[in-house]
Formats: structure tokens, C-alpha cells, sequence
DNA sequence: AAATTACCGTTGCGAGGGCAACAAAGCCCC
DNA sequence: GGGGCTTTGTTGCCCTCGCAACGGTAATTT
């Protein structure tokens, strides 16, 4: 059963042996759940009291515009944790999660989560579960950087820059479309294509698709501002 | 001492006894500390190691500008809670926090925070603490939408109405000067103001200074989309 | 190979809003 | 009351970027 290697590596076991694992999750009541394509995990304007942790397959998290129209939030793979943000606040799902394939999920209450066991393991989890949380605080404030820089330009460049970091080289690929990356950034997706146009004309950098290479990362440090 | 009312009106105490809380603060180590106006109590690029409550007087979180200048992330006054998102993550300040002015702030080393005891009160606290993280999540998700809307108008719109919700009334005050709310919605002060001034015109609000009162909330409704 | 569907680049148009500069009004302290 | 500082309103200029429409290329299906 390699289903431990994935719990392992997901944010909210890491660290713990097999055995560790094996019983940690009875203690904890964890339930294993099988979802076809399609299912709703998650109700938006319902609470949810459990976290959530794929398997297998892929989910989504989206969002009913005002218009009614979807707006896709995240999406996630297997060792993915959902639910953790919203369990810590009493306040209704403001998602809701489908699955993307058929997907296997490993749900656990929140409540047991947080109930002391004395044992390290439940402690580390404590640890991973307040971490994972952090993290996508410090994914979200990444977000909010971009969107207050004032030109297009601009955001672009930071963004490129911190995908470049993130690969830790000048040649990478983005895990967007263009269409998704406009979404990200709040722009125009013409407008995107207009400006990364201009930038390559520049000599600023190059770019196929979701494919780029910085060729002046110090004139992009200069721009992202 | 009424001190221990302050720590009970704290998002991370709440719902705790004095007589929980007398016990409580000796097991996690916690300590008192006096700054005077200015001192530094985290530096930016400096990790942190535990969660600060403000017991009196007030701080506020900064971050350095790429061009140096002093960017004004929030403040807080007695009952606050600061480090606490920064504690889960296992980086380094983005921001640096300084005593507005001279206060008394109780210090609490995270990793005793995390360790489970068995008590009912460090479980509570737990929660509490992970709620609090929780909690600036949404924060920071309820300003991300002001961000991601289209139109200068409909970013207005949907603030003034999110303030009167949370006021309970469409006459309320908001805690921003015009320059305040210009950065946080992130536009042109001018720009604000010449927009408030064309929704005053329209009779769609009244507003002097911090005041405002909506007359129109339902086409402000539609407007913030 | 044709057809259908994503994905991406390009361009013209026009307005929203950034920027700068100035003026008026409120506030504080002497 | 008068000088200085802060906050807010106003206005002209003009550039960026949203919007809409179209064409071209890659990916996928039949």
C-alpha cells in the first residue's frame, strides 16, 4: 500500500513514520471516501468541519461569481489538504469543492485534530496542520503583492521573477495558461499578451506559451516596482 | 489587575477562566515585556519565535518599500495579536513591528503554544490560536475581492457596503482617512475622491470626511460586481 | 484528413483612472 | 488671530489598459 507514501508527503503528515501513521489515524477518526467525477465535497454556504486530504485524483475549489458563473479557485492533486483555513473559523464554506477525476479523499474530523494525545506524532500534525494554514496565508499575501503594483508591466515582472526564484533558474514554466495566468494577475488577457509581446521585443525575455526565459533579470527587478 | 480581563478579551484567550489563565501562562513560559515608542520588537528578515499579545499601548507592522519607504501594513491596541501567522510558517518576518507608542506586550514562545497538555485550557488556547490564523486568512481573502474587482466604482461600492454590514446600519464611519482607503483599495486618492464626489452627486451616498451613509445600498449592490 | 476545440497573438477604439498641481477647509499650537 | 500642517476636493492632461473582434496555430477527436 504506497496510500503512506502519499500521506507522507503530504503537508499535514510530514515527518511521520509508517507506524506513526497507522495509529494516528484511527485515533484521529479518519474516513476514507470515494468520489466520482463530478461529486460535491464541499458545499459552499455550508460549514465544513473536517480536513480534507486527496489520495488520489483532483479536486477543485470554486466560486459562484455574481453572475453565477464559476470562478475556479485552486485545484489539487494527490497529498492536497483542503478545509484546513475554513475548519479554524466558524464561518461557512465560501467554496465549493468538487472533483475534478474520480478521486479517493481521506477526511478527518476537526475537533479530534486539535484534542491533545500527548504523543509526538499528534503534536507534529498539530505543527504541519498550523503550518499548512500559514502557508496559504503567505500564498495569499504573495497574491495581494502583485495586484497592488500599480502597471501591468510590473506585475508581470514580479511575478516572473518570483516563478524564477521558485524554479531557482532563468529558464521555467508557469503553471498557467495565458488566460489563467490574466486571472491571476487581474488583467485583460489581450492586454497580457500585448505587453509580454512588448517585453520580448524589448529583449526583456523570451517566451513560448507557458514557457519562459529571463534574459534581463535585473531591468525586470528594476520594472517590478 | 485587570489585566487578565485584556488577555480574556483576546482572540487567542478567549473563553478562558482567570483561574485558567493563571495556570496556563506559567506552563507556556510566557513573558512580560515593556518597549517605549519606536522599539523594535520583530525585525524584518529576522525569524520569530513566539506570538505577542498587546496588553497595552500599540504596535504597528510595517514593511520597507523596494524604494525604502515605510509601508504601513496594520496596527493593533491592547488585546491584539501579532506573530501568530508567522510562528506556523518557517520564515523569516516580511514586516517589522514597532511600539507605537510605549506598550506592555506578553510574549509566548510558539513551539510551547503547540504542545499538547492534556488541560482543557491549552486545547482552548489552541483552537483559539489556530482560529486567530484563520481569521487574518479571511481578512486577507476579503480584500483580495476589493482588489479583483473591475472598476474604481464597484471597488467603493463593495467596501461601503461590506462596512455597513459590519456596522449594522447605512450610517457609519470608516477607520480610514481618503489617502488611507486609496491604498487600500489600492487607486489614485485623486481618483477616490473624484468618484466618491460623482456617487454623491448621483445620490447614491452622503459622505464627510470618514462619514458615510448610503442611500442607495441596492445600486450599490449592483454596482459591486 | 477533416473538423472541432482550446490557446494565443494582434489591433483599433475609447474610457477609466493615474499623475501633477493647485485651492480650500479643518486642525493644532503659539 | 495668525502661521504651519494635514486632509480633502477639483481639474486638465494623457497614457495605460479593458473590451471586442478576428486570424492563426497547436492539440484533440472523429
Amino acid at each position: 500500500m504506497d496510500e503512506f507514501a502519499i500521506l507522507q508527503s503530504t503537508p499535514l503528515f510530514r515527518g511521520l513514520s509508517a507506524a506513526d501513521l497507522d495509529g494516528l489515524l484511527g485515533r484521529l477518526g479518519a474516513v476514507r471516501r470515494s468520489y466520482n467525477r463530478g461529486a460535491v465535497l464541499v458545499q459552499a454556504g455550508q460549514p465544513s468541519h473536517s480536513v480534507g486530504v486527496v489520495l488520489a485524483g483532483a479536486i477543485e475549489a470554486a466560486r459562484l461569481g455574481p453572475d453565477g458563473s464559476r470562478l475556479p479557485i485552486t485545484r489539487m492533486g494527490p497529498g492536497g489538504v483542503f478545509g484546513d483555513v475554513l475548519g479554524g473559523s466558524s464561518l461557512t464554506s465560501p467554496v465549493t469543492v468538487t472533483a475534478r477525476a474520480p478521486c479517493e479523499v481521506l477526511l478527518i474530523p476537526y475537533d479530534q485534530l486539535l484534542r491533545p494525545e500527548g504523543s509526538a506524532a499528534g503534536q507534529r500534525v498539530l505543527q504541519n496542520l498550523v503550518r499548512s494554514i500559514s502557508d496559504k496565508y503567505f500564498l495569499l499575501a504573495r497574491r495581494v503583492d502583485l495586484l497592488l503594483l500599480r502597471s501591468l508591466r510590473a506585475k508581470v515582472s514580479a511575478y516572473l521573477l518570483s516563478e524564477a526564484e521558485r524554479a531557482g533558474q532563468l529558464t521555467f514554466r508557469i503553471p498557467f495558461t495565458r488566460a489563467q495566468l490574466a486571472d491571476y494577475l487581474n488583467c485583460d488577457r489581450s492586454a497580457l499578451s500585448r505587453e509580454l509581446g512588448r517585453m520580448q521585443r524589448e529583449g526583456l525575455l523570451d517566451t513560448y506559451r507557458s514557457s519562459f526565459k529571463l534574459l534581463q533579470p535585473d531591468a525586470l527587478r528594476k520594472l517590478s516596482q
